[in-house]
DNA sequence: GCGCAGCCTGCAAACGTTTTCTGATATCGT
DNA sequence: ACGATATCAGAAAACGTTTGCAGGCTGCGC
């Protein structure tokens, strides 16, 4: 018996498993289990007396509906998916944190799928939606989605009623409504502001190959110089990852090959404060040689010095739309293909 | 039909709704559906031919057991909520991602709840548990959680089959199995450091009162000191939040004062890096004009200028033990009160 | 040739809700 | 005072799965 000391074994017997039920209730309270039913659900076709006698019993016996009684009759649960790409980067868990609290709200629960950047498990993962009969879906991936093949599978999930969404990434054109940043836009015009306090020629530094963002960055990058009339030089745009030992690197090379530019706009704020550190360790002085901008707005290019520029994130603008699109969808109502939400240009120092 | 162009309704009609049951699947296969569940249960004793059978409509149909059904059936579900702090703070996000991935692996899905450092909220969402059927509870929590009152309530649960864990927290003594970073053991390792490099007096900041990790962290200075001989200057133990903001000003403040300490054992990464770059502010050398060693081992840390010594983490191996231990609780077998996961020491430039 | 064991499969009940249908009582108008 | 109507509550079915029980079939020993 010794391990009993410093072991804990909490499964009780079987038998002792009882929960409340709403028959148990119902007795108690002298009624039917119907009754007790439409008093929970808010129907005010119960006499008042009745359904105080019924609550009286509830409270008494901290009755707590069973929800896969609720599911199963129903045909539908009350959660919520969300598939993130990586959790542990801070642009998706502010995310997970606003859409969770704003699901919460409207009483649904969310169910939490890392996908770790890997786009094979989205096949998996749709398919475990159907089991779980839940209410929603929330894709909340900056990677390419190989929406080709996955397409049939959404449509079916749509057809049996699961409502899809995308966060970040623009997915309207396969019949998923979009809550996006402004990526294009808001990248032209931190390039525009490069350019008005003469900061030309301006380097890019970004993840574009395989991201969807990157890539809508990137285009808002080339409208800008276009605007200007600026030819783009390939040289100054580095595609690379989205880590700051990339960020770090990129910028190291092009000090090293001499290129000529005399300001960066980053597509993240890890690549931005990489390069910035490249540049300070060459002894170069940020804003004066060489002005940075980030993207994301984290809470490390707040602090840093000096402070990093950056076009922030609204995730709590983010996770409202969301919550008020899931509202709208329960209900039975439309709801708009794409929402944009407005990337705040954060003036610091680096630019 | 204008407004149709731009809005999205994924709401089919509802005699659409209809999915494959296992009756389906029983009617192709010939069979009846007690057979269908008994070839999905992995049961051996169907006959091959019959089993073939089975499987090959289960396919053709994509037959997905509906979990609702199977949780009344079974009394319990396969999901797992993770109650966490402050899912933004990085430690918690690396926590929620090695959790994530270790219940998956099990066959467990995440319902993830946002405590926001709000302990009021623990018992409403304690109480849901049972509602859900859940297979188990992790708490992943810094703050002091009013045990005492909730007490019952994590009875009832125990008793009703729900496993509970705390993550981060001793929660040991009200029968509640903890997996915990070593906190005092690393505290009192970093102390001992910075008094065998000749740092002393030693100042500490951390989040002390409403902290249960910052009151064990706290001891373990404590301890170091008092193996020294030393005896603890109160000036030098500001208590304060664990924010960023908080060690610039505790630092700034100390320095105004002009405390004499040679070097900081901070509870926090954050903590540690605002009164660094306090430090820095005023002109002082880190490390030579003062020591500093944080908690936590965040990205930032590693690329900030001098790169932050600090008591890593590893949220992985937590990750594991928790995934162990309920592969354990649900074959009914028991699990060490106490699990502590090591932290490293990451030597770098600060210290 | 008969009984018996062993293997496989079907029947039906059960999990806990919600909801439709129906019936009982009270209320009202004439 | 009688029938019509409104109000409330119960009975029972249904959601989709799992499982105990029973039964059919095969093969074997006697």
């Amino acid at each position: 018996m010794r391990q009993a000391l410093d072991t804990i074994a909490p499964r009780p017997a079987d038998r002792e498993r009882q929960v409340t039920t709403v028959v148990d209730v119902a007795r108690r309270a002298g009624v039917s289990a119907a009754t007790v039913s439409r008093v929970l659900a808010g129907r005010n076709v119960v006499a008042a007396a009745t359904r105080e006698r019924v609550l009286e019993a509830v409270r008494a016996l901290q009755f707590q509906p069973n929800a896969f009684a609720q599911g199963l009759r129903s045909g539908r649960g009350q959660a919520v998916a969300l598939l993130v790409s990586d959790i542990e980067q801070t642009v998706y868990s502010a995310l997970t944190k606003h859409v969770q609290a704003a699901l919460e709200e409207i009483g649904l629960d969310l169910l939490l799928f890392n996908l770790g950047h890997r786009q094979d498990r989205l096949r998996g993962l749709l398919e475990r939606a159907t089991a779980l009969r839940l209410r929603g879906i929330v894709i909340a991936s900056n990677d390419v989605i190989p929406m080709r093949e996955l397409k049939p599978l959404v449509s079916a999930l749509q057809r049996q009623g699961v409502s899809i969404l995308s966060i970040g990434q623009r997915l309207d054109r396969y019949g998923i409504p979009s809550v996006v940043h402004e990526e294009t836009a808001a990248a032209a015009r931190a390039a525009q502001y490069l350019l008005d306090t003469g900061r030309a020629p301006i380097a890019y530094l970004s993840r574009i190959r395989n991201s969807a963002t990157g890539q809508e960055r990137y285009r808002g990058y080339l409208a800008a110089l276009k605007g200007a009339g600026i030819d783009v030089d390939p040289a100054l745009v580095w595609d690379c990852s989205y880590r700051y030992a990339a960020g770090y690197e990129a910028m190291s090379r092009a000090l090293d090959r001499r290129l000529a530019f005399r300001s960066l706009l980053a597509a993240s704020d890890e690549l931005a404060l990489g390069a910035m550190a490249a540049a300070l360790d060459r002894g170069l002085k940020v804003p004066d040689d060489v002005a940075i901008i980030g993207f994301g707005g984290i809470a490390w290019g707040e602090h840093v010095r000096p402070a990093l520029t950056t076009l922030g994130a609204d995730p709590k603008a983010i996770g409202e739309h969301v919550r008020d699109m899931f509202r709208n969808l329960l209900d039975g109502g439309d709801v708009p293909r794409q929402t944009v939400v407005k990337r705040p240009l954060l003036l610091r120092q680096s630019a």
